[in-house]
RNA sequence: GGUGAGGUGGCUGAGUGGUUGAAAGCAGCGCUUUGCUAAAGCGCCGUAGCCCAAAAGGCUACCGAGGGUUCGAAUCCCUCCCUCACCGCCA
Protein backbone atom coordinates (compact mmCIF):
# COMPACT_ATOMS: atom_id res chain seq x y z
CA UNK A 1 0.00 0.00 0.00
CA UNK A 2 1.45 3.47 -0.92
CA UNK A 3 1.25 6.12 1.16
CA UNK A 4 -1.90 8.27 0.55
CA UNK A 5 0.37 11.28 1.70
CA UNK A 6 2.69 11.23 -0.86
CA UNK A 7 0.26 10.35 -3.27
CA UNK A 8 -1.40 13.62 -1.89
CA UNK A 9 1.82 15.27 -2.37
CA UNK A 10 3.57 13.79 -5.31
CA UNK A 11 0.54 12.76 -7.87
CA UNK A 12 3.15 13.48 -10.91
CA UNK A 13 5.73 11.27 -9.49
CA UNK A 14 3.39 8.74 -8.42
CA UNK A 15 1.78 8.19 -12.20
CA UNK A 16 5.43 8.32 -13.96
CA UNK A 17 6.44 5.45 -11.64
CA UNK A 18 3.62 3.29 -12.01
CA UNK A 19 3.69 4.22 -16.30
CA UNK A 20 6.82 2.39 -16.08
CA UNK A 21 4.53 -0.95 -15.15
CA UNK A 22 2.74 -1.10 -18.25
CA UNK A 23 0.09 2.01 -16.93
CA UNK A 24 -3.61 1.84 -16.48
CA UNK A 25 -3.04 3.37 -12.90
CA UNK A 26 -4.13 6.85 -13.64
CA UNK A 27 -7.58 6.56 -13.68
CA UNK A 28 -7.47 4.67 -9.77
CA UNK A 29 -5.03 7.64 -8.63
CA UNK A 30 -7.81 10.19 -9.45
CA UNK A 31 -10.10 8.48 -8.01
CA UNK A 32 -8.11 8.22 -4.76
CA UNK A 33 -7.66 12.08 -4.84
CA UNK A 34 -10.96 12.60 -5.04
CA UNK A 35 -12.00 10.19 -2.25
CA UNK A 36 -9.34 11.46 -0.33
CA UNK A 37 -10.30 15.37 -0.82
CA UNK A 38 -14.22 14.44 -0.31
CA UNK A 39 -12.74 12.72 3.13
CA UNK A 40 -10.90 15.06 4.77
CA UNK A 41 -13.58 17.78 4.22
CA UNK A 42 -16.04 15.56 5.77
CA UNK A 43 -13.50 14.90 8.71
CA UNK A 44 -12.91 18.17 9.40
CA UNK A 45 -16.75 18.92 9.69
CA UNK A 46 -17.34 15.69 11.79
CA UNK A 47 -14.20 17.04 14.25
CA UNK A 48 -15.55 20.19 14.68
CA UNK A 49 -18.97 19.55 15.93
CA UNK A 50 -17.40 16.60 18.15
CA UNK A 51 -15.84 19.73 19.65
CA UNK A 52 -18.86 21.47 19.98
CA UNK A 53 -20.78 18.21 21.28
CA UNK A 54 -17.72 17.74 23.90
CA UNK A 55 -17.92 21.28 25.20
CA UNK A 56 -21.35 21.39 25.58
CA UNK A 57 -21.53 17.91 27.38
CA UNK A 58 -19.12 19.73 29.80
CA UNK A 59 -21.17 22.36 30.15
CA UNK A 60 -24.29 20.37 31.08
CA UNK A 61 -22.17 18.47 33.80
CA UNK A 62 -20.82 21.63 35.29
CA UNK A 63 -24.71 22.76 35.06
CA UNK A 64 -25.94 19.89 37.12
CA UNK A 65 -23.45 20.10 39.62
CA UNK A 66 -24.76 23.31 40.43
CA UNK A 67 -28.45 22.48 39.94
CA UNK A 68 -29.23 24.83 37.23
CA UNK A 69 -31.26 23.59 34.58
CA UNK A 70 -29.60 22.41 31.70
CA UNK A 71 -32.47 21.40 28.93
CA UNK A 72 -31.78 23.60 26.17
CA UNK A 73 -28.66 22.88 25.99
CA UNK A 74 -29.44 18.93 26.37
CA UNK A 75 -31.34 19.57 23.07
CA UNK A 76 -29.27 21.54 21.37
CA UNK A 77 -26.52 18.29 21.98
CA UNK A 78 -29.36 15.73 21.20
CA UNK A 79 -29.56 17.42 17.64
CA UNK A 80 -25.94 17.44 17.02
CA UNK A 81 -25.69 14.13 18.11
CA UNK A 82 -28.14 13.31 15.50
CA UNK A 83 -25.69 15.12 12.83
CA UNK A 84 -22.45 13.25 13.95
CA UNK A 85 -24.23 10.09 13.48
CA UNK A 86 -24.94 10.65 9.90
CA UNK A 87 -21.25 12.10 9.16
CA UNK A 88 -19.77 9.35 11.23
CA UNK A 89 -21.25 6.84 8.48
CA UNK A 90 -20.28 9.01 5.23
CA UNK A 91 -17.39 9.46 6.45
CA UNK A 92 -16.68 5.63 7.22
CA UNK A 93 -17.38 5.00 3.87
CA UNK A 94 -15.44 7.22 2.46
CA UNK A 95 -12.72 5.74 4.28
CA UNK A 96 -13.03 2.23 3.30
CA UNK A 97 -13.57 3.24 -0.35
CA UNK A 98 -10.05 4.99 -0.02
CA UNK A 99 -8.60 1.98 1.51
CA UNK A 100 -10.07 -0.07 -1.32
CA UNK A 101 -8.63 1.80 -3.99
CA UNK A 102 -5.42 2.09 -1.58
CA UNK A 103 -5.34 -1.59 -1.81
CA UNK A 104 -5.30 -1.63 -5.89
CA UNK A 105 -2.52 0.29 -6.61
CA UNK A 106 0.99 -1.56 -7.09
CA UNK A 107 4.20 -0.15 -5.55
CA UNK A 108 6.53 2.04 -7.10
CA UNK A 109 9.38 0.03 -8.63
CA UNK A 110 12.67 1.36 -7.19
CA UNK A 111 14.55 3.76 -9.33
CA UNK A 112 17.46 1.02 -10.51
CA UNK A 113 15.12 -1.52 -11.56
CA UNK A 114 15.48 -1.54 -15.47
CA UNK A 115 12.55 0.18 -17.19
CA UNK A 116 10.43 -2.05 -19.84
CA UNK A 117 6.82 -3.56 -20.34
CA UNK A 118 7.56 -7.38 -20.85
CA UNK A 119 9.94 -10.02 -19.76
CA UNK A 120 12.35 -9.06 -22.67
CA UNK A 121 13.52 -6.03 -21.24
CA UNK A 122 14.76 -8.20 -17.86
CA UNK A 123 18.42 -8.18 -17.32
CA UNK A 124 20.57 -10.75 -16.88
CA UNK A 125 22.79 -10.13 -13.52
CA UNK A 126 24.81 -12.89 -13.67
CA UNK A 127 25.00 -16.48 -13.96
CA UNK A 128 26.81 -19.28 -12.36
CA UNK A 129 28.61 -22.76 -13.19
CA UNK A 130 28.09 -24.15 -17.27
CA UNK A 131 25.24 -26.33 -18.38
CA UNK A 132 26.12 -30.40 -17.97
CA UNK A 133 27.17 -32.11 -21.35
CA UNK A 134 24.64 -34.14 -22.08
CA UNK A 135 24.31 -36.09 -24.98
CA UNK A 136 20.89 -37.03 -25.12
CA UNK A 137 19.26 -35.31 -21.69
CA UNK A 138 15.64 -37.48 -20.81
CA UNK A 139 13.36 -34.91 -19.16
CA UNK A 140 12.42 -34.68 -15.41
CA UNK A 141 8.62 -36.85 -16.34
CA UNK A 142 10.72 -39.76 -17.91
CA UNK A 143 13.20 -39.89 -15.24
CA UNK A 144 10.92 -39.80 -12.84
CA UNK A 145 9.17 -42.71 -14.16
CA UNK A 146 11.64 -44.65 -14.55
CA UNK A 147 13.16 -45.20 -11.47
CA UNK A 148 9.55 -44.74 -9.48
CA UNK A 149 10.41 -41.00 -8.19
CA UNK A 150 6.89 -39.47 -8.41
CA UNK A 151 3.55 -40.45 -9.85
CA UNK A 152 1.60 -38.10 -11.54
CA UNK A 153 -1.25 -40.42 -12.16
CA UNK A 154 -2.26 -41.76 -9.24
CA UNK A 155 -1.50 -38.06 -7.56
CA UNK A 156 -4.38 -37.39 -10.16
CA UNK A 157 -6.34 -39.82 -8.67
CA UNK A 158 -6.27 -38.61 -5.18
CA UNK A 159 -6.85 -34.73 -6.21
CA UNK A 160 -6.88 -34.39 -9.88
CA UNK A 161 -4.60 -33.47 -12.01
CA UNK A 162 -1.39 -30.96 -11.34
CA UNK A 163 -1.04 -32.49 -8.22
CA UNK A 164 2.52 -34.46 -7.32
CA UNK A 165 3.07 -37.60 -5.70
CA UNK A 166 6.60 -38.01 -4.64
CA UNK A 167 7.69 -42.01 -3.85
CA UNK A 168 9.77 -44.19 -2.61
CA UNK A 169 13.63 -42.43 -3.31
CA UNK A 170 12.11 -39.64 -4.93
CA UNK A 171 10.11 -38.59 -2.07
CA UNK A 172 13.47 -39.43 0.37
CA UNK A 173 15.08 -36.84 -2.11
CA UNK A 174 12.70 -34.25 -1.79
CA UNK A 175 13.09 -34.61 2.07
CA UNK A 176 16.83 -34.55 1.73
CA UNK A 177 16.63 -31.38 -0.39
CA UNK A 178 14.46 -29.56 2.36
CA UNK A 179 16.73 -30.59 5.62
CA UNK A 180 19.81 -29.40 3.43
CA UNK A 181 18.71 -26.45 2.62
CA UNK A 182 17.36 -25.15 5.70
CA UNK A 183 20.38 -26.50 7.67
CA UNK A 184 21.90 -24.30 5.40
CA UNK A 185 20.07 -21.19 5.85
CA UNK A 186 19.91 -21.55 9.74
CA UNK A 187 23.60 -22.68 9.88
CA UNK A 188 25.34 -20.59 7.83
CA UNK A 189 23.01 -17.63 6.66
CA UNK A 190 21.71 -17.05 10.04
CA UNK A 191 18.14 -17.70 9.77
CA UNK A 192 15.68 -18.61 12.68
CA UNK A 193 13.79 -21.38 11.62
CA UNK A 194 10.12 -21.46 11.57
CA UNK A 195 7.20 -24.43 11.38
CA UNK A 196 4.28 -21.79 10.81
CA UNK A 197 0.11 -22.67 10.43
CA UNK A 198 -0.37 -23.61 7.02
CA UNK A 199 -3.72 -22.11 7.09
CA UNK A 200 -3.93 -18.47 7.42
CA UNK A 201 -6.35 -15.60 8.17
CA UNK A 202 -7.85 -13.04 5.01
CA UNK A 203 -6.05 -10.33 7.21
CA UNK A 204 -2.52 -11.82 6.81
CA UNK A 205 -3.34 -12.75 2.94
CA UNK A 206 -4.14 -8.97 2.57
CA UNK A 207 -1.16 -7.89 4.42
CA UNK A 208 1.27 -9.76 2.39
CA UNK A 209 -0.68 -8.70 -1.34
CA UNK A 210 -2.23 -12.04 -2.31
CA UNK A 211 -5.79 -10.03 -1.69
CA UNK A 212 -7.84 -8.80 -2.48
CA UNK A 213 -6.26 -8.57 -5.97
CA UNK A 214 -5.81 -12.41 -6.62
CA UNK A 215 -8.66 -14.00 -4.59
CA UNK A 216 -8.95 -16.02 -7.74
CA UNK A 217 -5.62 -17.84 -7.51
CA UNK A 218 -5.98 -18.26 -3.78
CA UNK A 219 -7.69 -21.63 -2.01
CA UNK A 220 -10.02 -20.89 0.66
CA UNK A 221 -12.07 -22.30 3.28
CA UNK A 222 -15.17 -20.55 2.99
CA UNK A 223 -16.66 -21.23 6.51
CA UNK A 224 -14.18 -20.15 8.68
CA UNK A 225 -12.63 -17.60 6.49
CA UNK A 226 -9.16 -18.98 6.17
CA UNK A 227 -6.95 -19.16 3.51
CA UNK A 228 -4.58 -22.14 2.50
CA UNK A 229 -1.10 -20.34 2.09
CA UNK A 230 0.17 -19.90 -1.30
CA UNK A 231 3.72 -19.51 -0.33
CA UNK A 232 5.49 -19.13 3.33
CA UNK A 233 6.13 -15.52 2.53
CA UNK A 234 2.68 -15.02 4.16
CA UNK A 235 3.13 -16.64 7.61
CA UNK A 236 6.48 -15.35 8.18
CA UNK A 237 5.96 -11.83 7.21
CA UNK A 238 2.93 -11.79 8.71
CA UNK A 239 4.63 -13.05 12.27
CA UNK A 240 5.26 -9.13 13.25
CA UNK A 241 2.25 -7.92 12.08
CA UNK A 242 0.68 -5.04 14.10
CA UNK A 243 3.98 -4.96 16.52
CA UNK A 244 6.61 -2.02 17.22
CA UNK A 245 9.98 -3.81 16.45
CA UNK A 246 12.67 -2.50 18.27
CA UNK A 247 15.90 -1.48 15.85
CA UNK A 248 18.36 -3.65 18.26
CA UNK A 249 15.84 -6.17 16.97
CA UNK A 250 16.36 -5.97 13.42
CA UNK A 251 16.94 -7.55 10.57
CA UNK A 252 14.77 -10.37 11.57
CA UNK A 253 16.04 -13.08 9.44
CA UNK A 254 13.64 -15.95 8.94
CA UNK A 255 13.36 -19.38 7.16
CA UNK A 256 10.54 -22.08 7.08
CA UNK A 257 9.64 -25.21 5.23
CA UNK A 258 5.71 -25.65 4.13
CA UNK A 259 3.64 -26.79 1.47
CA UNK A 260 1.89 -24.04 -0.90
CA UNK A 261 -1.41 -24.50 -2.37
CA UNK A 262 -2.16 -22.37 -5.91
CA UNK A 263 -5.27 -22.74 -8.03
CA UNK A 264 -2.93 -21.11 -11.03
CA UNK A 265 -6.23 -20.48 -12.22
CA UNK A 266 -5.98 -19.72 -16.19
CA UNK A 267 -2.46 -21.55 -15.94
CA UNK A 268 -3.06 -24.84 -17.39
CA UNK A 269 -1.40 -25.43 -20.49
CA UNK A 270 1.04 -23.51 -19.72
CA UNK A 271 5.04 -24.67 -18.96
CA UNK A 272 2.64 -27.40 -16.80
CA UNK A 273 4.31 -30.51 -18.12
CA UNK A 274 5.27 -32.64 -15.00
CA UNK A 275 6.27 -31.11 -11.97
CA UNK A 276 6.75 -27.77 -12.75
CA UNK A 277 3.65 -25.98 -12.20
CA UNK A 278 1.46 -27.60 -9.80
CA UNK A 279 -1.29 -27.08 -7.18
CA UNK A 280 0.61 -27.83 -4.06
CA UNK A 281 4.36 -27.54 -3.63
CA UNK A 282 6.76 -27.70 -1.14
CA UNK A 283 9.04 -24.72 -0.59
CA UNK A 284 11.63 -23.45 1.43
CA UNK A 285 11.07 -19.46 2.49
CA UNK A 286 13.43 -16.89 3.18
CA UNK A 287 12.06 -14.01 5.11
CA UNK A 288 13.73 -10.35 5.91
CA UNK A 289 12.10 -7.97 8.34
CA UNK A 290 14.82 -4.65 7.79
CA UNK A 291 15.15 -1.22 8.84
CA UNK A 292 14.29 0.75 5.56
CA UNK A 293 17.87 1.92 5.17
CA UNK A 294 19.54 -2.06 5.36
CA UNK A 295 16.72 -3.56 3.37
CA UNK A 296 18.49 -2.74 -0.52
CA UNK A 297 21.76 -4.36 1.07
CA UNK A 298 19.85 -7.37 2.69
CA UNK A 299 17.88 -7.79 -0.79
CA UNK A 300 21.61 -8.66 -2.37
CA UNK A 301 22.21 -10.81 0.72
CA UNK A 302 19.03 -12.62 0.13
CA UNK A 303 20.11 -13.65 -3.31
CA UNK A 304 23.03 -14.44 -2.32
CA UNK A 305 21.63 -16.85 0.08
CA UNK A 306 19.39 -18.70 -1.94
CA UNK A 307 21.76 -19.05 -5.01
CA UNK A 308 24.31 -21.17 -2.20
CA UNK A 309 22.22 -23.28 -2.24
CA UNK A 310 22.24 -24.03 -6.11
CA UNK A 311 26.03 -23.08 -6.10
CA UNK A 312 26.34 -26.45 -3.58
CA UNK A 313 24.21 -28.08 -5.48
CA UNK A 314 26.68 -27.61 -8.60
CA UNK A 315 23.78 -26.55 -10.91
CA UNK A 316 23.75 -23.87 -13.58
CA UNK A 317 21.66 -21.04 -12.71
CA UNK A 318 21.57 -16.97 -13.78
CA UNK A 319 19.81 -14.09 -12.38
CA UNK A 320 17.36 -12.16 -14.06
CA UNK A 321 16.90 -8.61 -12.68
CA UNK A 322 13.07 -7.80 -13.42
CA UNK A 323 12.39 -4.91 -15.28
CA UNK A 324 9.77 -2.65 -14.17
CA UNK A 325 6.82 -4.40 -16.59
CA UNK A 326 7.58 -7.81 -14.70
CA UNK A 327 7.78 -6.86 -11.63
CA UNK A 328 5.20 -8.40 -9.00
CA UNK A 329 1.99 -5.98 -7.87
CA UNK A 330 3.97 -5.28 -4.58
CA UNK A 331 7.63 -5.67 -5.18
CA UNK A 332 9.90 -2.68 -5.58
CA UNK A 333 12.99 -4.60 -7.22
CA UNK A 334 13.15 -8.35 -7.42
CA UNK A 335 15.47 -10.60 -8.73
CA UNK A 336 14.55 -14.04 -10.17
CA UNK A 337 17.09 -16.84 -9.92
CA UNK A 338 16.83 -19.35 -12.68
CA UNK A 339 17.89 -22.84 -12.32
CA UNK A 340 19.13 -24.52 -15.66
CA UNK A 341 16.74 -27.94 -16.81
CA UNK A 342 18.48 -29.90 -19.50
CA UNK A 343 14.87 -31.32 -19.87
CA UNK A 344 13.21 -28.63 -20.83
CA UNK A 345 15.82 -26.77 -22.49
CA UNK A 346 15.57 -23.72 -20.21
CA UNK A 347 16.06 -21.73 -17.69
CA UNK A 348 13.14 -22.54 -14.71
CA UNK A 349 12.29 -19.95 -11.93
CA UNK A 350 13.03 -21.22 -8.39
CA UNK A 351 13.12 -18.58 -6.36
CA UNK A 352 12.23 -14.56 -6.40
CA UNK A 353 13.93 -12.56 -4.21
CA UNK A 354 12.29 -9.10 -3.52
CA UNK A 355 12.78 -5.95 -1.61
CA UNK A 356 8.62 -4.71 -0.75
CA UNK A 357 9.95 -1.68 0.89
CA UNK A 358 7.45 -0.67 2.98
CA UNK A 359 4.53 -1.63 1.12
CA UNK A 360 3.59 -4.76 3.10
CA UNK A 361 4.33 -3.46 6.42
CA UNK A 362 2.13 -0.09 5.80
CA UNK A 363 -0.50 -2.93 5.31
CA UNK A 364 0.15 -4.94 8.22
CA UNK A 365 1.00 -2.28 10.66
CA UNK A 366 4.52 -3.44 10.90
CA UNK A 367 7.03 -0.88 12.59
CA UNK A 368 9.67 -0.49 14.32
CA UNK A 369 10.88 2.21 16.82
CA UNK A 370 13.46 4.06 15.18
CA UNK A 371 16.47 5.57 16.59
CA UNK A 372 14.83 9.57 17.38
CA UNK A 373 11.91 7.16 19.10
CA UNK A 374 9.15 7.50 16.10
CA UNK A 375 7.56 4.46 15.14
CA UNK A 376 8.48 3.56 11.05
CA UNK A 377 7.56 1.15 8.73
CA UNK A 378 9.48 -1.60 8.31
CA UNK A 379 11.21 -2.59 5.08
CA UNK A 380 10.35 -6.73 3.98
CA UNK A 381 11.88 -9.04 2.03
CA UNK A 382 11.53 -12.55 0.96
CA UNK A 383 12.44 -15.14 -1.55
CA UNK A 384 12.66 -18.67 -2.05
CA UNK A 385 15.40 -20.65 -0.60
CA UNK A 386 13.99 -22.54 -2.88
CA UNK A 387 11.16 -23.83 -4.41
CA UNK A 388 11.20 -27.78 -4.63
CA UNK A 389 9.68 -29.51 -7.79
CA UNK A 390 11.99 -27.65 -9.81
CA UNK A 391 14.39 -27.70 -7.88
CA UNK A 392 14.69 -31.59 -8.19
CA UNK A 393 13.42 -31.41 -11.84
CA UNK A 394 16.60 -29.66 -12.74
CA UNK A 395 18.61 -31.57 -9.97
CA UNK A 396 17.61 -35.13 -11.70
CA UNK A 397 17.85 -34.02 -15.23
CA UNK A 398 21.64 -32.66 -14.82
CA UNK A 399 22.64 -35.68 -12.70
CA UNK A 400 21.37 -38.05 -15.20
CA UNK A 401 23.89 -40.30 -16.30
CA UNK A 402 24.33 -42.50 -19.00
CA UNK A 403 22.85 -46.05 -17.96
CA UNK A 404 19.97 -43.88 -16.63
CA UNK A 405 20.52 -43.65 -12.80
CA UNK A 406 20.97 -40.37 -11.29
CA UNK A 407 24.08 -39.45 -9.25
CA UNK A 408 23.55 -37.67 -6.09
CA UNK A 409 25.54 -34.39 -5.80
CA UNK A 410 28.29 -34.76 -2.77
CA UNK A 411 26.90 -32.13 -0.57
CA UNK A 412 23.26 -33.85 -0.69
CA UNK A 413 24.98 -37.37 0.29
CA UNK A 414 24.53 -36.75 3.99
CA UNK A 415 20.89 -36.10 3.83
CA UNK A 416 20.36 -38.16 1.03
CA UNK A 417 22.42 -41.33 2.56
CA UNK A 418 23.27 -42.95 -0.76
CA UNK A 419 25.24 -41.29 -3.58
CA UNK A 420 23.01 -42.62 -6.61
CA UNK A 421 19.72 -43.59 -7.74
CA UNK A 422 18.92 -46.38 -9.94
C1' G B 1 -17.57 -28.27 22.92
C1' G B 2 -18.68 -26.66 28.40
C1' U B 3 -17.66 -23.53 32.74
C1' G B 4 -14.97 -19.59 35.00
C1' A B 5 -11.48 -15.35 34.86
C1' G B 6 -9.54 -11.66 31.90
C1' G B 7 -8.23 -8.23 27.50
C1' U B 8 -6.08 -0.45 29.49
C1' G B 9 0.22 3.10 26.60
C1' G B 10 6.83 -0.34 24.58
C1' C B 11 6.00 -3.46 29.33
C1' U B 12 3.71 -4.14 34.43
C1' G B 13 -0.63 -2.19 36.34
C1' A B 14 -4.58 1.61 38.76
C1' G B 15 -9.05 3.27 37.29
C1' U B 16 -17.09 1.60 37.53
C1' G B 17 -20.84 7.68 34.18
C1' G B 18 -18.51 14.21 33.55
C1' U B 19 -11.40 18.57 34.15
C1' U B 20 -8.83 10.45 33.07
C1' G B 21 -5.71 10.36 27.13
C1' A B 22 -5.74 7.83 31.23
C1' A B 23 -2.44 7.20 38.39
C1' A B 24 1.97 4.58 39.71
C1' G B 25 6.22 1.71 38.44
C1' C B 26 9.65 -0.14 34.69
C1' A B 27 11.91 0.80 30.04
C1' G B 28 13.38 5.00 26.73
C1' C B 29 15.26 10.22 25.78
C1' G B 30 17.60 14.91 27.70
C1' C B 31 20.14 17.48 31.61
C1' U B 32 22.81 17.69 36.50
C1' U B 33 26.29 15.21 39.71
C1' U B 34 30.64 11.77 38.45
C1' G B 35 37.83 9.80 36.82
C1' C B 36 34.97 5.28 34.57
C1' U B 37 31.00 2.11 35.78
C1' A B 38 27.14 2.09 39.01
C1' A B 39 23.85 5.06 41.70
C1' A B 40 21.01 9.51 42.62
C1' G B 41 18.23 14.05 41.32
C1' C B 42 15.37 17.02 37.74
C1' G B 43 12.68 17.24 33.18
C1' C B 44 10.48 14.94 28.76
C1' C B 45 8.03 10.75 26.96
C1' G B 46 1.34 6.83 23.52
C1' U B 47 -0.71 6.30 18.50
C1' A B 48 -3.41 7.80 14.27
C1' G B 49 -5.72 11.65 11.81
C1' C B 50 -7.74 16.65 10.63
C1' C B 51 -7.23 22.22 10.34
C1' C B 52 -3.10 25.68 9.09
C1' A B 53 1.31 27.41 2.91
C1' A B 54 4.60 25.96 6.89
C1' A B 55 6.10 26.48 11.84
C1' A B 56 3.76 27.63 16.25
C1' G B 57 -0.69 26.21 17.71
C1' G B 58 -5.50 24.07 17.81
C1' C B 59 -8.91 20.08 17.32
C1' U B 60 -10.72 14.87 16.85
C1' A B 61 -10.47 9.75 17.59
C1' C B 62 -8.41 5.52 20.01
C1' C B 63 -8.51 1.68 26.92
C1' G B 64 -9.56 -6.28 22.21
C1' A B 65 -13.48 -5.45 17.76
C1' G B 66 -18.39 -3.98 16.51
C1' G B 67 -23.16 -2.30 18.04
C1' G B 68 -26.42 -0.04 21.95
C1' U B 69 -27.99 3.16 26.32
C1' U B 70 -26.85 8.51 27.64
C1' C B 71 -26.60 15.46 26.92
C1' G B 72 -21.82 12.79 27.97
C1' A B 73 -18.87 5.87 28.13
C1' A B 74 -12.27 2.99 29.46
C1' U B 75 -16.38 2.83 33.06
C1' C B 76 -23.38 0.46 32.03
C1' C B 77 -25.87 -3.26 28.28
C1' C B 78 -25.51 -6.73 23.86
C1' U B 79 -22.74 -9.56 20.09
C1' C B 80 -18.18 -11.31 18.41
C1' C B 81 -12.81 -12.26 18.71
C1' C B 82 -8.62 -13.50 21.53
C1' U B 83 -5.83 -15.09 26.08
C1' C B 84 -5.55 -17.97 30.58
C1' A B 85 -7.46 -21.97 33.95
C1' C B 86 -10.32 -26.31 34.72
C1' C B 87 -13.57 -30.18 32.55
C1' G B 88 -14.93 -33.05 28.17
C1' C B 89 -13.25 -34.86 23.36
C1' C B 90 -9.10 -36.04 20.28
C1' A B 91 -3.93 -37.25 16.41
Amino acid sequence: MLDIRLIREKPDFVRERLATRGGGDDAKIAEVLRVDAERRKIETQLQRLQADRNRLSKEIGAKRSRSEPSEDLEAQVRKIGDEIVDLTQRASTFDEEQRHLLLEIANLPHESVPVGKDPSANRVARSWGEKPQLSEPADHVALGAKLKLFDLERAAKLSGSDFICFTGAGAKLERALINFMIDLHTREHGYTEISPPFLVRRDCMVGTTQLPKFEADMYGLEENQLFLAPTAEVQLTNLHREEILGLSDLPKKFVAYTPCFRREAGAAGRETRGIIRVHQFDKVELVKITAPAKSYEELESLAADAERVLQLLGLHYRVVELCTGDLGFGSAKTYDIEVWSPGQNAFLEVSSCSNFEDFQARRMHLRFKDRDGKNRFCHTLNGSGLALPRLFAALIESYQQPDGSIRVPEKLQPYFGASEIR
